[in-house]
DNA sequence: GCCACTTCTTAACAATTGTAAAATAATATC
DNA sequence: GATATTATTTTACAATTGTTAAGAAGTGGC
């Protein structure tokens, strides 16, 4: 097995591999259908993760500054990706190739890491699961409100809506029996 | 980069490091604050994961024979489980312990093969939570009626109401209004 | 600043779900 | 097989959410 060694220096040395990039607000970093082939770490701004049904657009996920961002099905076994992600404010941007990820995942130091975060993402997402089946819309409401108050502060209602699984409607009310 | 090998063949290898047991129905193999040690595969019967809320058993996963049960961030990080495991019909079960299972993940053959499995794990489960954002208790009665009838056979109903988000009785007056 | 457009809120009503309690059905135990 | 226990269904009513439409607030472009 490979000496564990600092998890920051393990990325380190693969820094030169790292493109740059910048987008403006509501542009699309991947679209629903097409493969994703860039992975990458915002390093301002934000952006959401949404899927069509029936014309609507249903947002499943916020990411922020230093988050991950791609569609690691469509990334890893080249298939076409479930849903789009994009930006919501302007962003700046660094990138990966699948090419390059290849290399990167060779790094037996990075093995062990990248087994961690995949496995340790799954637990968030888990987690967050867990509220659809425990708790209220309102209640789901208050805990973004109480955990992740960034959230509602720069992301548009209409989103936070269809991710709490409400329709905005639904969500004006709840926030007006709040405040 | 280990060269890859046959799926089978890779994990074959360590066949001799498993396990065997048996438990009734409505044994818990594993239970919520404890440290998830065994690594178990169903090789026969069924099992569901919950958790406590309110003193309300919230059900949120049913494994079958060939499914891999464990708590996965207990297991590895020797942190008290989120939740329980309970059997539901009498199950055989086969078993790594977390040292073997140690010796099983530093085989480089399986390193691929275990990032991707876990990957596949959280696309899945990506599928299931989507129909929480899109669809209505009774589209999802429906999918699961549709697409695991073995489900509804062999899960008592009121673990399935709320692996579906809500009480036995909406799901009684679902089942009512289709049949 | 003005206009157009989008976003958010409010209102009214329909549909669905939750809650509590009772009835029925199914299962387990002796 | 009779009884106790648990699971599921049914009923009645309260609470919440969805839908549609209209109004208010906020944004961006010229």
């Amino acid at each position: 097995m490979p000496t564990p060694i600092d998890r920051h220096t393990a990325w380190q040395k693969h820094r030169h591999l790292w493109h740059h990039e910048t987008a403006g607000p509501r542009t699309l970093l991947l679209k629903e259908g097409e493969i994703s082939r860039k992975l990458y770490v915002i390093a301002e701004g934000c952006a959401r993760y949404w899927f069509n049904h029936d014309g609507k657009e249903i947002s499943f996920q916020f990411s922020f500054e230093g988050d991950v961002v791609y569609s690691s099905e469509s990334f890893r076994k080249n298939i076409p990706s479930a849903y789009s992600i994009e930006t919501i404010e302007p962003v700046t941007l660094r990138w990966l190739s699948q090419d390059d990820m290849q290399i990167v995942r060779q790094d037996p130091e990075l093995y062990p890491l990248i087994i961690e975060s995949v496995a340790d993402k799954q637990a968030v997402f888990q987690r967050h699961f867990f509220s659809y089946l425990r708790d209220t819309p309102r209640q789901r409401y208050e805990n973004l409100l109480r955990d992740q108050p960034e959230v509602i502060r720069r992301v548009p209602l209409q989103y936070i809506a269809s991710y709490l699984g409400i329709t905005p409607v639904s969500l004006s009310r709840i926030r007006s029996s709040i405040s």
